[in-house]
DNA sequence: CAAATAAAAGACAAAAAGGTATTAATATCC
DNA sequence: GGATATTAATACCTTTTTGTCTTTTATTTG
């Protein structure tokens, strides 16, 4: 569904969420240890997403990576699009370029309701809602 | 959503469907030209399908790929399963080995729900039920 | 200002996916 | 049975994805 990529990107910025509550930073040891990640790759996945203004960080001592009140209702649906772009959201099933309504691939409609599905469900998971859950350990980001 | 192989393996397939109407074969050359794909990269797709029993070939003159009355019932699904494996039914959305009902990553519950619709959907799709919207041009298999 | 800390950037390496070309095996037809 | 047509198998190459390592830049603190 997801590149391995886009799989840490949410877990590491699901992971900030929780961390920056309170204008908290943390940085890209703890993150790499926290999602379980290689730390070099996600930092440039990080790096990435800053770029884009998903997130904010901050270099030197007590620096580190944190959300904005922003940035806590950016859902998962942005952080896709930007890592493994709007492929899975507007892409034909099948890997057809002119597959359209009037030109439709054997599965169109089928799949096109599916991906309005997938979409509707990652537009309203925002980031800010999974910290309680995680606060409580009734969900988790490794392994 | 599904890999690139997965793709030409669902199209060719179908498109196989079709031309094995009333007992027809159809050649190699004539899939790739009619899903638009590298010939011998989709040899190899279908080859492994074959062994895998999901369709039929016959070399020689006259020879070619084809399907049986069961595999007319073969399911979009049966052929993912084999092409890119049970991950995107079973997978964990973020990737997580260990996630489950009762270690449950934080969109587990939605992802799952999603995962069982997509399934679903592609178990009923079966291989026999395409022809007819091709066949009218309802439908397409290129570009 | 110097030292320490932490992200940013870039170069490189390994693995997986995607694709090509060549040769072997098998069925048909004369 | 030999020529031909067609799939099967094998080996190889290219591109993309994933992962690692090193150096640079920015910030803080004593």
């Amino acid at each position: 569904m997801f590149s391995k990529t886009c799989e840490y990107a949410i877990r590491a910025m699901i992971f900030i969420a929780q961390k920056s509550q309170g204008g908290n930073k943390v940085g890209i040891k703890e993150i790499a240890r926290g999602i379980d990640s290689p730390e070099h790759f996600i930092a440039k996945i990080l790096q990435d997403l800053g770029r884009r203004g998903l997130l904010q960080s901050m270099k030197g001592p007590n620096g580190g990576f944190y959300l904005d009140a922003q940035g806590m209702q950016c859902s998962l649906a942005d952080i896709v699009k930007i890592v493994d772009g709007e492929k899975l959201f507007t892409g034909c099933g099948l890997g057809l370029k002119q597959c359209s309504e009037t030109q439709p691939c054997p599965i169109h409609h089928e799949f096109k309701a599916m991906r309005k599905g997938i979409q509707s469900m990652l537009e309203k998971a925002k980031l800010g809602e999974f910290t309680e859950e995680l606060e409580k350990s009734l969900t988790f980001l490794k392994r």
